[in-house]
DNA sequence: CTAATCACCTGAAGGC
DNA sequence: TGCCTTCAGGTGATTA
């Protein structure tokens, strides 16, 4: 489901409802979902501040930390109702307030981790899309000499860490790249554009509160604005803002893909 | 080591 | 209405 925009969303209002909150109990309905893998087990730990790297979800709590991957249809509700929705919840948080912090998830593809190292962690981890430490000469390093086409490496987090198949499409789009070149064929201004368009990309979709195409919400259940401002995305035979010319779907590593054929040109 | 493809799951949407 | 196919904000494992 969500990218770094909605993982962000999420993110600010987790950290204001959970800071401060103790967690009492977890309750694991699909086992796969967290991965200790146990259905029950004694739980008490403060939620000290709630953080996110690249896609992840943090919970920083006294000793530990609780990792959360939304992947395609995860969801976080928190809800102090005892009569709320049982259709694909996985986990339940059990908060001392009374609360409830609920993990809901169609697909199972989702998954909770509890660690003690995040350092360990995220040693195979890129950069965060939003960090200081993205910048141009770091992108231009990690293009160097890279041969993959530039739509599937940045889908990979080792590289930069947050960027999925909406924002990478409407990224290169900005950027008037086309998302079957070759990595290393970049020149100097396509990456710094390519740096703009990244930012301004996720910028506006964390300003609109995320994407709804199909069920991602924020956690007292709104949704997101971002759709109504996609320029390549969903939008196949519709007409380029710029140009007017069709925009195209392809697949690509079975990725669907969206572009431009006129304003992203190939290489 | 790098790059591409498959596997994991379920449900919604479209064609017939 | 219903059956069948395809597709979906992701990523780990497997293959070449």
């Amino acid at each position: 489901m969500p990218e770094l925009p909605e993982v962000e969303v999420i993110v600010r209002e987790l950290s204001s409802r959970l800071s401060g909150e103790k967690i009492i109990n977890v309750r694991t309905l699909w086992k796969k979902s967290f991965v200790p893998n146990n259905q029950e087990m004694p739980f008490e730990h403060n939620i000290l501040s709630v953080t996110r790297k690249g896609k992840f979800i943090i919970l920083n709590m006294d000793v530990c930390y609780i990792l959360v991957h939304l992947r395609m249809t995860g969801q976080l509700i928190v809800t102090n109702s005892h009569n709320y929705d049982m259709r694909h919840l996985r986990v339940i948080f059990e908060l001392e307030s009374g609360d409830k912090l609920l993990f809901y998830d169609a697909r199972k593809f989702g998954r909770i981790y509890l660690i003690d190292n995040l350092g360990k962690f995220f040693s195979n981890f890129g950069v965060d899309a939003l960090s200081t430490e993205f910048d141009i000469s770091y992108l231009k390093d990690i293009f160097n000499k890279r041969k993959a086409r530039i739509k599937s490496f940045l889908m990979d987090q080792r590289y930069i860490a947050g960027l999925g198949n909406i924002y990478i499409d409407e990224s290169l789009f900005r950027a008037g790249v086309h998302p079957s070149t070759a990595v290393h064929k970049l020149s100097y201004k396509k990456i710094v554009q390519l740096h703009g368009a990244i930012r301004e990309t996720l910028e506006h979709a964390i300003m609109n509160m995320g994407t709804t195409i199909s069920n991602y919400m924020t956690t007292g259940g709104g949704f997101g604005n971002n759709q109504y401002y996609l320029r390549v995305y969903g939008r196949e035979n519709e007409s380029c803002y710029t140009c007017g010319t069709k925009i195209m779907k392809i697949r690509l590593n079975n990725r669907g893909t969206h572009f431009c054929p006129k304003c992203q040109p190939v290489k």
